[in-house]
RNA sequence: GCGGACGUGGCGGAAUUGGUAGACGCGCGUGGUUUAGGACCACGUGGGGUAUCCUGUGUGGGUUCAAAUCCCACCGUCCGCACCA
């Protein structure tokens, strides 16, 4: 008998499979069908490391489950090639990115090929594909033609390093997530996707996500920050005069506080400012500030433990609405331009920032809420609470010191001061958010070319859609210009160009799209990947979207899957897709840390390659330890132990089989062996009922993506195969079967070549997934626990389903329970149906 | 500070509609096999005790016949956001 020889087994069946197309979707309108999907990857020059896998096993285990089971499954792959890492890696090694792309593409996928992985390749997409951005492109123009996309001239956060804009979701903690630099604030012209339009349909159909995590969903409710409450105008005079007036309008949560709101402060960016210069009677201080200001970074503007710092104007006085008291107005960075209005109420008694500043600028504190008695934030931390408490309070209660708002409930407060100034035209309701407008350009070359035309005449002008795709050019000098433009600006001969209104000379946009612009859409592409006419055929998005099942890291809740959303609403608001959102389940994957626990990186040299791993172990050992290693959402070590240990459960299972089956080693049993091929051996019956009951458990633990347990399950039984003095249980021919066929998703190889030396001549995923027997189940003999007062004091071993009766006759003969029982009255006995006896004495 | 997840042997982790804690794997121990090592096979393996037993799921309390699981308080770890008015 040969041992487990993965190097010859694995190729073998890959080659198979790709020749007999066995994972082609399959499009037959009577079964149900299944879209699972992975988060494309980005092709990067590094290659995988085993870390990368783990999701694409996962995806690739329940799309074989869901074959076998009868469903059409699209599982598809394609690569998400556009962005800075291609770029730069380009410019290093000095290749142009589109060789380089081609490069990375094609090791990704020999890789992933390796791992004997289901994907369709005929369905294939490349976000660089011209035939795809065209359709990048094509939703832009959508965009455009609904007002939804837009130039804006504000201060952008801008890379020094990368030399490009970025979104604000591009940032961790105020510097570039990709190099690491402090990003600055750069006026540009950009172009930017009014996201916000849909902050609201973002946030409330996140609730109809049920099969969304509730980690996910929170990160994107507090991503996008909705906030209620009022926008408020405060007449602002000149203190003297009065002669000049204008009004300062903020956002504010808490409109109840009005009547405590002692001070206002305005971003050092504010309008006011420049508009009230020449009243401003300390100028020159006040400009040192803006000055001073203007060169903290974000970061330091930010940094929490920094003392508020701020400046009178001098000369300039606002009006509080409710109460006509005239109060001071400071600029000070602690206020943010681009939140709300960029204008604060301050009401130092009821926040703790504007607390802090009236104490340092000795400014008037009026407590205008009383805390409620019951208020529960107290009894948590009473001294230093009771004691900040005294200072600022910042919880609901009653009002006090606020005219006609005296007496009332916070709640009620507020509405009452909103219905007063919408009255008195001093205000509204009004609803701000964290989420800002997508900025939407690159100045970079390796993108996708905003498909717009400048003309001097007509202004900005949409490229015809019939001329779509927008090419990007191919050139030598891609690398950034230096001067805040696309190095496309660079390129003659493409920028030049033709009005397409009036035909007057032009000149092309030259910024490019974000790499998260290809993958807000591809998912639809994969529906119908060479549609000449449309993004995707309507009947065809009705058949297969949404996506049942979206695998992939936590990293992109923020960015990738609420642009995505966008997107997709978007596109249904238009008409030209059928459902309102694209992911219907959502799982993410935990990441497979090192063995010295940091992450994988070249940095670190810890990182291993899963093509050595597949070399030494087998790709079917690797498949099996990613799954077994934990959790499925949590992060994990690599450990080779651990690898070992599931290939030794893979040579077992080989073994049993041939063990079975092979003639050469044992003739003398030729004659059973014969009879056992034509399916003449029975299944001892404890086995037979083990058989179903791991059959049900690898079933429900891959739809629930519990792994883990699945494989455990898997081992359990292998191991109740050959327990007790050596001697061999053997199955029947059939379930011997419907074991592979449980296994084949996680070990398609090994499971392949069984399955073919048993007799097979056809693959063993034609199959269907075994059906398992409820009352098999049941009949399994159980030990059940026999407990006094909840102590265990024995077990006994019963067959399923008995009594109460039985049971507890079975339990009260046992000589251990009789001691414990022995001089007590007997209270009462709780019975739990296969788990236990517990007899409750005094 | 806000939001989320979580805390179980030497290690990764099972068990959460309350019902035998530690499945499965690693490691370790004993024995077998082997020229030896490795591999393989059998048995054992939370801690304490010769043993009937006692004890044990971050800490302290509570509910219950019964708590890793539910409730309250505290301690700690990880992730996301953060001067958001």
């Amino acid at each position: 008998m040969k041992n487990y020889d993965h190097k010859q087994i694995e190729p073998k069946w890959r080659d198979y499979w790709e020749k007999e197309e066995i994972y082609k979707t399959q499009e037959n309108k009577e079964n149900p069908k299944f879209y699972i999907l992975d988060m494309f990857p980005y092709p990067s020059g590094a290659g995988l490391h085993v870390g990368h896998p783990r999701g694409y096993i996962a995806t690739d285990v329940s799309a074989r489950m869901m074959m076998l089971k009868g469903y059409n499954v699209l599982h598809p792959m394609g690569w998400d090639a556009f962005g800075l890492p291609t770029e730069s890696y380009a410019i290093k090694n000095k290749v142009h990115p589109r060789t380089a792309t081609e490069q990375n593409i094609a090791t990704f996928k020999k890789q992933l090929q390796k791992m004997g992985c289901t994907y369709d390749w005929t369905r294939e997409i490349n976000t660089t594909d011209p035939e795809f951005y065209k359709w990048t492109q094509w939703i832009f123009l959508q965009l455009y033609k609904k007002g939804l996309a837009y130039q804006s001239y504000k201060p952008i956060n801008w890379c020094p390093s990368c030399q490009t804009g970025l979104a604000n979701e591009d940032l961790e903690g105020g510097k570039c997530e990709r190099c690491d630099t402090e990003v600055e604030q750069k006026p540009m012209r950009q172009w930017v996707l009014k996201i916000t339009d849909y902050a609201d349909v973002l946030l409330d159909d996140l609730d109809k996500l049920d099969q969304w995590s509730s980690s996910i969903v929170e990160m994107q409710k507090n991503w996008i920050g909705r906030s209620c409450g009022a926008k408020v105008k405060f007449e602002i005079k000149n203190w003297k005069s009065g002669e000049k007036s204008e009004y300062l309008e903020v956002f504010t949560t808490r409109p109840d506080t009005l009547f405590g709101c002692t001070y206002m402060a305005v971003a050092p960016e504010h309008q006011l400012i420049e508009n009230w210069k020449f009243e401003i009677e300390n100028w020159e201080e006040v400009s040192q500030y803006l000055e001073k200001s203007k060169k903290k970074t974000e970061l330091e503007r930010t940094a929490e433990d920094k003392e508020k710092t701020g400046v009178k104007l001098e000369g300039v006085v606002a009006v509080n609405p409710a109460n006509g008291k005239e109060i001071l107005v400071f600029v000070a960075d602690y206020v943010l331009v681009d939140y709300g209005t960029g204008a604060i109420m301050a009401v130092p008694a009821h926040d703790e920032r504007d607390y802090e500043f009236a104490q340092k600028y000795d400014l008037d504190i009026l407590k205008v809420v009383q805390p409620s008695k019951n208020y529960k934030g107290q009894i948590t931390n009473p001294p230093s609470r009771e004691e900040r408490e005294e200072k600022f309070y910042t919880g609901e209660g009653t009002n006090v010191n606020s005219d006609f708002l005296n007496g009332l409930e916070t709640k009620e407060a507020k509405k009452k001061m909103i219905k007063w100034l919408e009255e008195n035209g001093y205000g509204f309701t009004a609803t701000d958010y964290k989420l800002k407008d997508w900025v939407f350009s690159r100045q970079r070359y390796w993108g996708e070319p905003i498909p717009m035309v400048h003309c001097q005449k007509c202004g900005t002008v949409p490229a015809p859609e019939d001329e779509l795709p927008v090419e990007l050019p191919e050139v030598t000098h891609y690398k950034p210009s230096g001067t805040g433009k696309s190095p496309l600006a660079n390129i003659g001969e493409w920028v030049n160009t033709i009005c397409p209104k009036c035909g007057a000379k032009a000149k092309r946009e030259t910024d490019t799209m974000p790499q998260w612009a290809g993958s807000s859409w591809y998912y639809l592409r994969f529906i119908d990947p060479d549609n000449k006419e449309r993004l995707v055929a309507k009947d065809k998005d009705k058949y297969w979207s949404p996506v049942n099942l979206y695998v992939g890291g936590a990293e992109h809740a923020c960015r990738h899957l609420i642009y995505a959303r966008f997107w997709h609403k978007f596109l249904y608001d238009i008409g030209v897709v059928n459902y309102e959102e694209p992911f219907k389940r959502l799982e993410h994957v935990g990441i497979i840390l090192a063995e010295d626990g940091r992450k994988m990186s070249k940095r670190y040299g810890n990182v291993i390659n899963p093509d050595n791993i597949i070399e030494e172990y087998g790709a079917d050992a690797m498949r099996v330890y990613e799954m077994f290693m934990g959790p499925f959402n949590q992060s994990v070590v690599w450990s080779v132990n651990g690898l070992v240990g599931v290939r030794r459960f893979l040579e077992r299972v080989y073994s049993y089989v041939n063990r079975i089956i092979d003639k050469e080693s044992n003739p003398l049993a030729k004659e059973r062996i014969d009879k056992w091929m034509k399916n003449q051996q029975e299944t001892p019956k404890d086995l037979a009922s083990l058989l179903h009951k791991t059959i049900k458990r690898v079933e429900d633990d891959i739809y629930k993506f519990k792994f883990n347990t699945a494989i455990s399950q898997l081992m359990i039984f292998r191991n109740a195969l050959d327990r007790k003095n050596r001697e061999e249980k053997i199955l029947s021919k059939a379930d011997v079967e419907k074991f592979l066929i449980i296994l084949s998703p996680f070990a398609p190889h090994l499971t392949e070549e069984l399955w073919e030396r048993l007799g097979h001549s056809k693959s063993i995923f034609y199959e269907s997934w075994p059906e398992y027997k409820e009352q098999l189940i049941k009949e399994e003999k159980r030990e059940v626990a026999i407990q006094v007062n909840g102590k265990l004091r024995d077990t006994m071993e019963v067959k399923g389903n008995i009594s109460k009766q039985e049971a507890v006759e079975e339990a009260e003969k046992r000589k251990n329970i009789k001691k414990w029982m022995k001089n007590k009255e007997l209270i009462k006995v709780v019975y739990v149906e296969d788990k236990l006896v517990n007899f409750v004495v005094k």
